[in-house]
DNA sequence: AGCGCATCCGCAAGGAAGTC
DNA sequence: GACTTCCTTGCGGATGCGCT
């Protein structure tokens, strides 16, 4: 998950592009039927007639919806990660995406990667009045991803972790992003949630939670179908709203984000109110509590509300009594749901003491964990050899152009054109290897090491060109 | 009568776990 | 990292009951 360093400050590491995330681009169903290809919803805003729309192929899946939301928030993040470039273009592996994502990276999720990215580079989102671009509204027409280059391993132009991606996002976005018209965005807690649609939700809610002037709401209460057409739930039958809406509903109060949700009248006219938990301010010595709370999944609110009630030392203490716990192997379905019971817990149910575990149960913890470090190591021996594989199967040519093609993209913006030339020669003349500097790029772009990676790159070609 | 809502059921997607 | 298997979960259609 996202790498942080000692200094950030606990409260606030991401934020989330507020017109994205206010307006909710991106339906927060999980499936939706195939021939749902466009949508349009008329609202006001600062008592003027808005009007936001979408319209999308059925080839790629209808309009974007469920995962997507994860994927464009990978997309925003990676975007301000790499320094929010001017050109709105980001270079990325397709493994880094899941990574910030939180997804599993199996094959499964690069296909749902690259249908998810079809979706969102030919899908068409139209926002009249409703785009927020300084202090006015306006009307913008963009496609959520203005381009899309990948490298392939395969002929069906599937996605792999080894795949190269090239994104531009759209000018609206990329402008807005640059112009700070950011929300914050507590990353971990929402890719802590276990539903694509319960972090849709609170994505959405979360947007409702600042006002565009940015005060804070405390309550945020909505007619149904309004709601549902925000939400953009295909069936917007209330019932049926309401029971779409009801797991994430059940997970967002779990968890803490909510205090309370409650409806009231029937039918059409009913309406949702929402009542957001309290983020309390914390002391100093509390913050780090809370992002180690944080770490394994449970909510601010919920931390905040655990030091109030139990004092910081016990919290601690059970927080200590909890990670020896899961050394000494225990899985629990719900982790953070576990810590919580660990924490509260008045009956002893949990007795393993801080820094007690049993020798028996250790020596398996152990043989458990280097049985698992020799796993990854076999795994990544034989990664190294597929790759290895892939480049010897080619000749001279094969892996020098297949190297060009990998740092076109990679090194495209940041590498003037004429060296491009030289690098090929360099390749073709074995000066140079392809794949070492490949991989190298890759690598870099990775740690985001591209500057210096480049800046070398550029010396060692001067330097060949000289002799 | 019309509408809202709850329930059931089949299907498909999501997701975890194990293996290579 | 990729692939397979299997279980779980959510969606959407159908149906019937109760309230206005």
């Amino acid at each position: 998950m996202a790498q942080k360093s000692p200094n950030e400050s606990n409260e606030i590491r991401r934020f989330d592009e507020a017109n994205v995330a206010r307006l909710g681009l991106i339906s927060i169903q999980e499936r939706i039927p195939p021939d749902f290809t466009s949508w349009t919803i008329d609202f006001a805003v600062d008592g003027r007639q808005a009007r936001l729309s979408c319209v999308a192929v059925a080839e790629h899946g209808g309009v974007p919806h469920g995962l997507d939301n994860d994927v464009s928030l990978a997309l925003i993040t990676l975007y301000q990660e790499a320094g929010s470039p001017e050109d709105g273009t980001i270079v990325t592996t397709a493994y880094r995406i899941l990574s910030v994502i939180g997804w599993d990276t199996s094959g499964h999720y690069y296909q749902a990667l690259k249908e998810s990215l079809d979706r969102l580079t030919t899908a068409t989102f139209t926002a009249s009045e409703a785009w927020r671009s300084g202090k006015k509204w306006t009307t913008v027409k963009f496609r959520y991803i203005d381009r899309l280059e990948y490298t392939s391993e395969d002929d069906k132009l599937g996605l792999s972790g080894q795949s190269v991606l090239k994104i531009k996002l759209a000018r609206e976005i990329v402008e807005s992003i640059r112009a700070k018209y950011l929300k914050p965005l507590d990353l971990e807690f929402l890719t802590s949630l276990d539903r694509p649609l319960t972090r849709a939700l609170y994505r959405l809610l979360d947007a409702q939670r600042v006002a565009p002037e940015g005060g804070e709401v405390t309550q945020f209460r909505t007619n149904i179908v309004e709601w549902a057409k925000a939400c953009k739930i295909v069936d917007q039958t209330p019932s049926r709203v309401r029971r779409t809406l009801e797991g994430a509903h059940a997970e967002l109060v779990e968890r803490g984000y909510l205090a309370a949700v409650e409806y009231q009248g029937r039918g059409p006219k009913q309406e949702v109110i929402y009542t957001f938990a309290k983020q309390a301010t914390l002391p100093e010595e509390a913050r780090e509590v809370v992002a180690r709370l944080s770490r394994y999944g449970v909510s601010r609110p919920v931390a905040h509300s655990l030091i109030g009630v139990y004092g910081l030392e016990r919290v601690e203490e059970r927080i200590a009594r909890f990670e020896a716990i899961l050394l000494a192997g225990y899985a629990p379905r719900n982790r953070a749901g576990f810590l919580v019971d660990v924490v509260r817990d008045e009956e002893g149910k949990y007795s393993d003491p801080e820094g007690f575990v049993s020798r028996s149960r250790r020596m398996d913890a152990d043989a458990a964990k280097a049985k698992r470090a020799e796993a990854a190591k076999r795994a990544e021996e034989r990664k190294n050899q597929q790759a290895e594989a892939e480049w010897e199967q080619l000749d001279a040519k094969g892996r020098a152009t297949k190297a060009m093609r990998m740092l076109t993209l990679i090194l495209g913006k940041h590498v003037p054109i004429r060296y491009f030339s030289g690098l090929m020669e360099a390749f073709e003349s074995g000066r140079l290897d392809p794949r070492e500097v490949a991989e190298g790029a890759v690598r870099a772009q990775v740690q985001l090491q591209l500057v210096p990676f480049t800046q070398e790159l550029m010396q060692v070609l001067d330097s060949l060109e000289r002799e």
